[in-house]
DNA sequence: CAAATAGTGTCTTTAAGACACTATAGT
DNA sequence: ACTATAGTGTCTTAAAGACACTATTTG
């Protein structure tokens, strides 16, 4: 192949820096709180929609933070008080008209915490249940949707959700959190079956839950290699 | 929930323009050619890596695209001479070391074309074979395997391959490309079943191919509802 | 009619669902 | 002994795979 007689309206030198968009990162948070999942939302301090309750986020910080990843760790820290919990990147939002500052982009994750973590009070912080949570500012109601949509799927074939369990669990709670997540009813014989098969979680050798007024329940926990910070092929169906 | 009294380290204004990321999209170009998959490649025109051959990119246009999408849309025609193949968006690779210079951001996508597409001359462009292609500049090995990962994995439930016929084709052609992607043979029987309960193509009524040595076959065509620019939620199982 | 590929019938194997049954604690 | 939930056995149903068989063209 020859050298084009006419170049490709091809990238001269990298555009201006006003014409950069803007770069940021956001977060759906999601729990199982009250049979129901919610989703963890912050105060904005300053405008726009200065006082309205969104998704955690925040600007990249070229200086401090090695990559997106590592800057949706530092937001969900100072945002939610978390330290490592489940994050996986949802997909990227952009355009002219997302934010009235300008042209930007939103690198957006989801992330995934057992119930009645995040108690800090001093932050500025709350849960809502996601259908409670329809009319959030800027995209942030399309980026949840677009999340719930993604975690649900997956929870189809996936052992996902063990992200929302607390350390130690029963099988049984582990399917009332299938079933919060899938709203409806699954069998135990056949939820039993493709947990096992999915070998994510072990038995804790003569663990068993107490004073309950019935037989007590074996614990699991998760099996160590089930990273925390996810890329997007490792919870695949096996081929 | 009342006021912080020490703020969490939250973003000031935003960031000054040099220290905002560059923003670019790269594409993964993938067809069918001499029963290979092949990626399609474009050559640097300056540095860093002129003369390199690597993913069609380039830089978003904040004036003239409406969004990153729109801006994958614009390089595939400019670089690839391509006006409506189907695009995908696959996810976003970032971070201070992907690119000699600073903090930079990908927004990687994947489109599918039918085979012999893309011969015009005048541009730097070629096709070469995904095993042919590890070494590419800058992450684009990692981005490239990514989408042939993510291409792969969906082909296994899903009708994605049809994005790779021309615009009619027979099941046995149909067959042999997802054969070619997934390096595997299939099974008739199971395969046509699939496809059908898929429903995203048609028989053309009575076309069929014509003066091959053997019984003629039923042409098919795409579902005219089968979009090209794909939201990532579009091809899931269906819950 | 021989060769080659298109397309179908149907049996086998495997996975999923339904659902009853046994097990073991607390009161 | 009764209740409530944990956990298992097993039959039924549906999906996937194997593979032989029929169909229809060209030469």
């Amino acid at each position: 192949m020859t050298r084009s007689p006419v170049l490709p309206s091809a990238p001269l030198p990298p555009p201006g820096d006003a014409e950069r968009p803007i770069v940021t990162v956001d977060i759906v948070l999601l729990t199982i709180l009250d049979g129901r999942l919610q989703a963890g939302l912050t105060q904005r301090e300053r405008e726009p929609a200065a006082g309205a309750w969104t998704l955690p986020g925040g600007w990249v910080h070229t200086d401090e933070d090695q990559d997106a990843d590592d800057a949706a760790v530092r937001i969900l820290r100072d945002k939610a008080g978390l330290e490592s919990p489940y994050l996986e990147q949802l997909r990227t939002f952009s355009g002219k008209h997302r934010d009235s500052r300008g042209w930007s982009l939103s690198i957006a994750y989801y992330a995934m915490v057992p119930g009645h973590i995040c108690e800090r009070d001093n932050l500025r912080f709350r849960w809502a249940p996601i259908d409670a949570a329809r009319s959030l500012p800027f995209d942030h109601a399309e980026i949840l949707r677009t999340a719930v949509e993604r975690v649900r799927s997956k929870t189809l074939y996936s052992s996902l959700p063990v992200h929302l369990m607390p350390e130690t669990f029963t099988l049984s709670q582990l399917q009332l959190t299938y079933e919060h997540l899938l709203e409806m009813a699954l069998d135990k014989r056949s939820f039993r079956r493709r947990i096992e098969e999915l070998n994510v979680i072990e038995e804790i050798d003569g663990a068993f839950t107490t004073g309950a007024g019935h037989r007590p329940a074996q614990l699991y926990r998760r099996r160590p290699h089930a990273a925390r910070l996810a890329t997007s092929s490792s919870n695949l169906p096996v081929a």
